[in-house]
RNA sequence: GCCGGAGUGGCGGAAUUGGCAGACGCGCCGGACUCAAAAUCCGGUGGAGGUGAUACUCCGUGUGGGUUCGACUCCCACCUCCGGCACCA
């Protein structure tokens, strides 16, 4: 538990994750202003696994983009860690502190390119950095309190909007460069973040574009220490600061040398040093912080933690879990539009029956804020494995035989939740291997991802967006209460206020069709618009399949008795086609070969009842609830759930005679008819004889033919 | 700005390994059935030219180049859209 600056959004009455809160300052659900504020909260250690986290990603068959996702989260960098010594002030007096606070005198930074070190010219303290106050002069301490005071009293988003132009200003005091030995003056400046690093940064204008900005802008003094690999001499005062590797220059003093060294080399070289001079030492830093595990919610799981009078935090004892919520009537959360308002956790408003215990004579306060959805999502799927067991979460052997080699062996699920439930389970999975009580080092052995649903969204002048199910098209124009408003397509979802329910469409076709059509729309892991207009082809399709396996006046089943071979052979194909389909997530290929297999036997006249047994078998897993009553009517008692999967005859899927086309520099100008396993020569030869080719050839020479057997012939002439 | 993903008919999409671009569905057009409409069934449907109709010809997978007998697919450059991150030192 720790006193930090958290997210806090008073619109939802809660403080949110990092990961909660999208970059442009505004909660991932439903899209409120988010406030930065310090508050005490739960906080899950999740910067401790940060390294395997990032590294287990080798472990897992993913998505590429996901990984990287995480990885960029994450954040790992390597460098090194650097202790910039306080000069004593130049009008200061340094004996006045006390010897507690001489001994803090040093700002340690975090860079990733120690090896130019000879070029930080100045410091950037974070306006909230805790040396602020110790470092600023007299003369420079109204300016400084102002700066500070108008830091904080902007938000993260308009820090960011603001970005272009840099701001700060000097504290009049100075830090003494390892390398050099000089003096360097200390500012702040909100282009330097709190909470990354140690929240203070060594300025190297010449190698830094955020640094470089700065500079140009209060006229500082840029060095370089890096030319360009074959650069002939040290740059001129370029516009620009050159961020790349190259070789070190001006970058020596009487016990070390950088210059000549390759950047890796002067890395490593001026690391070693500084770690000799006991003013640094070489460090992994992540981007990734500490997960906030508070909320000021109802619905959330308990912390089994009781406070006491004295402020001691006690947990309760095994014997005592779960903690249930307390019955309330009230429990909704305490919402605001003032982000000065304070978080009110709705069990505040618990019975005092449950609020408080009593233990060994003294009264203790429950915890009274909960967990985030998350914690159960971060491992459900363990306890589906063994959802009834009330020994253990999960039986070990059970556990193995689910989660198996290498954990879940398909997990489908949307790109959204990249830095959200995918990297929390990762970590709750990781914490319980080392615990010993899962097999596997990760939980999602493959992840795929679906795509989104587009929607059409439409906002006002203001550009905030209305509900779409009440924008009407008029004179080509779209209207919302009379208003005009302009359409974009986007991720359907509440926060753009266009979401589908799929009631209405259950309703109107059933859900069948709606099966259907959403997988029909495209791949899988495609995102694609919703167009409604097009489910009724869907729809049409399992009319068809009913009216072809049903007598419509009487209810029977109407089969045929011979089976017609052309069908048959297509019904081998379609199987084996949806067999392939399903492997690869093909859903909506696998669904056009059924249409089409009912459209050919449609045409032909019908299908026997064993054509018929083995298509509905077929279109079970796309339509199940039609494909259970069809079995039902030819003649079955039980589920057709419990039915193998129908075969094919790897026989019925060749053709003896194949059409093969026949390209004359690369356009294709006839067909041949011919065996299926002739041979090339044989091709070249009917090729060659084949009337429309002969007559096209003539008066040339072919100089070249190309025989792909099964695929097609080229035939190159001039 | 950086990192990812994607651009194919009027629309959603197909083309499994470099081998007939546009499967299948929607929409649209025409026909059958009907007193009529709906539903259903049958046929047509990338664009341009061409024909009495059939043939047939040219163009065509975001743009420009390249590799190849052959490119939606591979390579280079660019454009647009979507997603993520964004002063991370």
């Amino acid at each position: 538990m720790a006193e930090v600056p958290v997210n806090w959004c008073p619109a939802l009455g809660t403080v949110l994750a990092n990961e909660e809160v999208t970059s442009d300052g505004r909660s991932e659900r439903g899209n409120h202003p988010v406030y930065k504020r310090p508050l005490n909260q739960w906080m899950l250690r999740i910067t401790a696994y940060a390294e395997r986290l990032a590294e287990d990603l080798e472990l897992v068959d993913w998505p590429e983009p996901i990984k990287l996702m995480q990885r960029n989260w994450i954040g790992r960098s390597e460098g090194a860690m650097i202790e910039f010594a306080l000069a004593p002030k130049r009008t200061g007096h340094l004996s006045d502190q006390s010897s507690d606070q001489a001994q803090q005198n040093v700002i340690p930074v975090f860079t990733t390119r120690p090896d130019t070190v000879f070029g930080a010219t100045y410091m950037v303290l974070a306006p909230e950095h805790p040396l602020v106050d110790q470092v600023t002069t007299d003369q420079q301490r109204d300016a400084v309190s102002e700066y500070v005071r108008l830091a904080a009293s902007r938000s993260d988003t308009e820090r960011q909007i603001d970005s272009r132009q840099k701001t700060g200003v000097p504290t009049g005091g100075d830090a003494i460069n390892p390398a050099t030995g000089e003096h360097i003056p200390i500012w702040i400046a909100d282009y330097v973040m709190m909470g990354y690093g140690t929240g203070a940064i060594m300025a190297v204008p010449g190698h830094d574009r955020r640094d470089f900005e700065f500079a140009k802008q209060f006229g500082l003094p840029i060095i370089e220490v890096v030319k360009p690999h074959g650069a002939p001499t040290p740059g001129d005062s370029s516009d620009q600061a050159f961020t790349g590797e190259g070789v070190g220059i001006n970058s020596a003093n009487n016990e070390v040398s950088l210059n000549g060294l390759p950047t890796r080399e002067a890395k490593k070289t001026i690391t070693q040093w500084l770690e000799s001079k006991g003013r640094g030492q070489p460090k992994v830093q992540y981007k990734l912080r500490d997960w906030l595990f508070s909320r000021q919610r109802y619905w959330g799981e308990p912390f089994p933690i009781l406070h006491a009078a004295d402020g001691r935090i006690v947990a309760l004892d095994e014997s005592e879990l779960p903690v249930e919520l307390p019955e309330m009537n009230d429990f909704t959360p305490h919402t605001s539009d003032d982000p000065d308002a304070s978080p009110r956790p709705p069990l505040s408003r618990a019975p005092d029956t449950w609020k408080y215990v009593e233990r060994d004579g003294g009264r203790f306060e429950r915890e009274l804020n909960t967990m985030p959805q998350w914690a159960g999502s971060c491992w459900y799927y363990l306890r589906f494995c063994d959802p009834h067991n009330d020994e253990r979460f999960v039986d070990p052997t059970v556990e193995r035989y689910w989660m198996g080699e290498r954990g879940i062996d398909l997990y489908v699920g949307g790109a959204e939740h990249a830095v959200l439930h995918l990297l929390y389970a990762r970590f709750w999975h990781k914490v319980l291997y080392d615990l010993g009580h899962v097999s596997t080092p990760e939980p999602f052995g493959h992840l795929f991802n679906q795509g989104y649903i587009q929607a059409y969204a439409y906002t006002d002048e203001r550009g905030i967006h209305v509900d779409s199910e009440k924008v009407i098209e008029q004179d080509g124009g779209y209207f919302f209460e009379g208003r005009a408003v302009s359409r974009s397509l986007g991720k359907m979802g509440k926060s753009l206020k266009n979401a589908v329910s799929p009631d209405d469409i259950c309703e109107q076709y059933g859900c069948d069709t709606l099966r259907l059509y959403e997988m029909y729309m495209g791949p899988l892991q495609a995102s694609k618009p919703w167009n409604p207009r097009d489910i009724i082809g869907l729809h049409r399709f399992l009319q068809r399949v009913w009216r072809l396996a049903v007598d419509e006046h009487n209810g029977n089943p109407a089969v045929r008795d011979e089976a017609d071979p052309a069908v048959e052979s297509q019904l081998h194909r379609t199987i084996a086609r949806i067999e392939q389909d399903i492997e690869r997530q093909a859903f909506n290929t696998a669904i056009a070969a059924l249409i089409e297999f009912i459209n050919l036997a449609t045409t032909a006249g019908g299908l026997t009842l064993d054509q018929f047994q083995r298509f509905a078998l077929a279109l079970a897993p796309f339509a199940p609830h039609i494909a259970e009553e069809l079995w039902c009517k030819l003649g079955h008692k039980e589920s057709l759930a419990y039915e193998p999967w129908p075969a094919f005859d790897q026989a019925m899927l060749t053709e003896n005679f194949i059409e093969l086309p026949v390209q004359l520099g690369g356009k294709v100008r006839a067909k041949l008819t011919i065996p299926a396993d002739a041979s090339v020569k044989q091709i070249e030869a009917a090729a060659l004889a084949d009337a429309k080719v002969t007559s096209l050839l003539k008066g040339k020479t072919v100089r070249k033919v190309v025989v792909v057997p099964g695929k097609i012939v080229n035939i190159v002439a001039d």
